[in-house]
DNA sequence: TTTCTTTATATTGTCGACAATATATACCAA
DNA sequence: TTGGTATATATTGTCGACAATATAAAGAAA
């Protein structure tokens, strides 16, 4: 099921989306974004090998264009290829997902800094409303769906596209996301810290809104550095 | 010219070198080498498009393997692909050269906090004695050669490979990295701040080799905002 | 039985040809 | 001449078939 927020297709070029004119749909790029989808979903386990010609069976198209999605979602580590081998979907170690923590760390505390000086006065609002909106449904279901669910993501996606910074953000939603969004589903884990998470959201917005970039990035950094040592705590209790 | 730092051939995976064993080497991918290369000298100018039909002739291989070639080097941005039209080399604008000082600000700065506690005290004087050598360089050739060359990079590079985070690793060795050097060449500026950077570049290490993250983090980020701070400078001097 | 070699099978890598789309040219009307 | 339409050309996207490599199965030697 594919959810609302915008990380469906990616990201449009440029900050602003211009005329969607001309954005032709190859069947390459058709066929990566379903098998992406299922990836993600865990449809196509983790560590399964990807046959060419089945998958070109069950999608109903020819080895050509499969064989340019599955180097696409190599591009973004979603699949692992060895030459006369093939493809599997990636498993993420603990190591690389503590990986992944750091990079998030450093790139979306830059995301947050330029955000504060960035965003719109709107678009800040917006923020806002999403947040509020976000409080209200965790009182509801007492914080269980929230962070389950995307919400989380959609918050941090807010933030990362207010940065304008089309690199940062590329790198972010179209390849950290998506395998944020693998390991959820192989791990499985919940989080046990939504209502500090929450008020961590509420902080940056803050400083945001107060367009202290220094303080956003702070702020942010230190979130997701309690993110990653909350994960490194489960992986230890885990393993014992 | 292939320079002999380490950027030829990308990253191996891991950290080790693990037996160097079956990497075999397909079509597709040297194909990919070369072109980028060229990209990067400068052979292929900057703007211009890629004709398959042209290419398949020139590097003597069928439409297929360049085709992912072409693929892959649109995953690392030194191509542009529209649907139904083709491929350009990317051309950088100076927002898109800023935007990626400040994703480097944000990654290398991980990078010389992870180096501080994983770098090995080898290693560590390994970059001393490469430092020490550019050192004497400098002195030699008035500083005119060293920032010219890949001397610069090759610093950075090992701080990168330091971190021992291999996410990081790839962003920056595979992507940003290669697109740097293209930028060198499309821009053709050279630094005003040799002996500065320099004396920066000293700093780090010292500040590594105390395995004081904090401090490393503080004084790589520094360093790479006032490289960006002064490409900003010339760009307006430049336009006017 | 175990281990190594050899054969058979399947999968990936590569190629050339065809279809679909976009660009360039020629033509006509105003 | 200018603008627009229609044709022609070239390029990209897609397909099916063949070659090269790796994996699985079968057989031989210890």
């Amino acid at each position: 099921m594919e959810s609302s927020n915008a990380f469906s297709n990616g990201i449009r070029r440029g900050h602003q989306n211009p005329p969607d004119t001309d954005d032709a749909i190859t069947i390459a790029e058709s066929v990566f974004r379903q098998i992406r989808q299922a990836i993600v979903e865990g449809s196509i386990p983790t560590g399964s090998k990807i046959s060419e010609p089945e998958l070109a069976k069950t999608y109903g198209v020819s080895r050509g264009p499969l064989r340019e999605a599955i180097g696409r979602l190599e591009a973004c580590s979603l699949v692992v290829r060895k030459p006369n081998v093939g493809a599997r979907v990636m498993t993420m170690s603990s190591e690389q997902l503590i990986d992944i923590y750091y990079v998030r760390e450093a790139l979306e505390g830059m995301a947050a800094r330029l955000a504060a000086t960035q965003m719109s006065d709107a678009e800040i609002d917006k923020l806002r409303e999403l947040l509020s909106m976000h409080g209200s449904e965790i009182e509801q279901e007492h914080g269980q769906a929230y962070f389950q669910k995307e919400g989380d993501l959609d918050f941090h996606y807010r933030i990362i596209t207010g940065s304008k910074n089309e690199r940062l953000i590329n790198l972010l939603c179209n390849d950290l996301y998506y395998q944020m969004r693998l390991y959820r589903y192989q791990f499985g884990m919940r989080s046990r810290r939504v209502p500090r998470a929450y008020n961590e959201h509420e902080y940056i917005v803050d400083a945001i809104a107060n367009r202290d970039g220094e303080m956003a990035e702070l702020l942010m950094r230190s979130h997701i550095r309690s993110s990653r040592k909350n994960i490194e705590q489960m992986l230890k209790e885990r393993s014992t």
